[in-house]
DNA sequence: GTACGTGCAAAATGTTTGCATCATT
DNA sequence: AATGATGCAAACATTTTGCACGTAC
């Protein structure tokens, strides 16, 4: 098991108490909080936190491979910590983005035509580093 | 050839002379402008034109279906008014968009696996609407 | 004529920055 | 001790809002 402060020692990372509880919390979380809403999680538990240090400590994060800067439609940019591949569910209504599991992601992933995304790169001549599939979703009606 | 104005009446959009312009050339870019981008376009020909206009505009557009808000990890959101699905190319470096070629976008949708689909709605207890996919990209090295 | 859109300026939101202080290495 | 992170406040960027006026229906 690999412990946050030698996870951030391997990426140059500074072990600061605020980036450690930072990072714990995000990773703790399934849903994918803004940088408004982790503060608020990490606030209480420590009352001098400051919300710049929380977009510095996620840029860092991100910077560093150990978090993903999630694209959203509304104006607010939020974070997962999970860089396993994997799908997201936007909910139209709220904005939130939650994950699709690692099993049924996996399935979808490995179905995409490589050749496919070669004729991608060579017809536009880049060179493609990620692949990001959000799913539009809304609750189903009915039984929930 | 359906116009401009007949596609707004049939989506209940008055038809205004800025409406009427913006639209037009958010079709007509291949780009896919932010909002400010857009109304740098469009402002030299109509010198009273409004940046409120513009993001009314535009929410207007996407709630009638005629436009599409992308999701973005920089602060700003783009816009496009080809609504075939298609999927875009993000550019790292400078957070531009760009379309996949329609042949290349359909052969890739094509081959997404439906029954997984299925599974996910099933599983999360949701409804799909829609499927996004960015490729993550940079210009290649070399030769281009 | 009425309902809705426009333009303007001001406000709300989200994020970044400069700088003095403090903690980690 | 030196380097880099924090916290604060102010700056900045983007988007939204309120209201008086104008335009489409």
């Amino acid at each position: 098991m690999t412990s946050t402060r030698q996870l951030f020692t391997q990426n140059n990372l500074r072990c600061t108490t605020q980036r450690i509880a930072l990072f714990d919390t995000l990773c703790a979380c399934k849903s994918h909080p803004t940088a408004e809403e982790l503060f608020g999680m990490v606030k209480p538990a420590m009352n001098s936190l400051s919300l710049a240090t929380v977009y510095n400590t996620l840029d860092a994060l991100c910077e560093a491979g150990l978090a993903k800067k999630l694209p959203t439609s509304k104006g607010t940019c939020r974070y997962d910590a999970d860089m396993s591949e994997h799908l997201h569910v936007r909910f139209q209504d709220t904005g939130e983005i939650r994950d699709v599991p690692m099993d049924l992601s996996r399935k979808l992933l490995d179905h995409l035509p490589k050749g496919v995304l070669i004729e991608i790169e060579r017809d536009l001549g880049i060179h493609i580093d990620g692949i990001n599939i959000q799913l539009s979703g809304r609750k189903a009606n009915g039984i929930s």
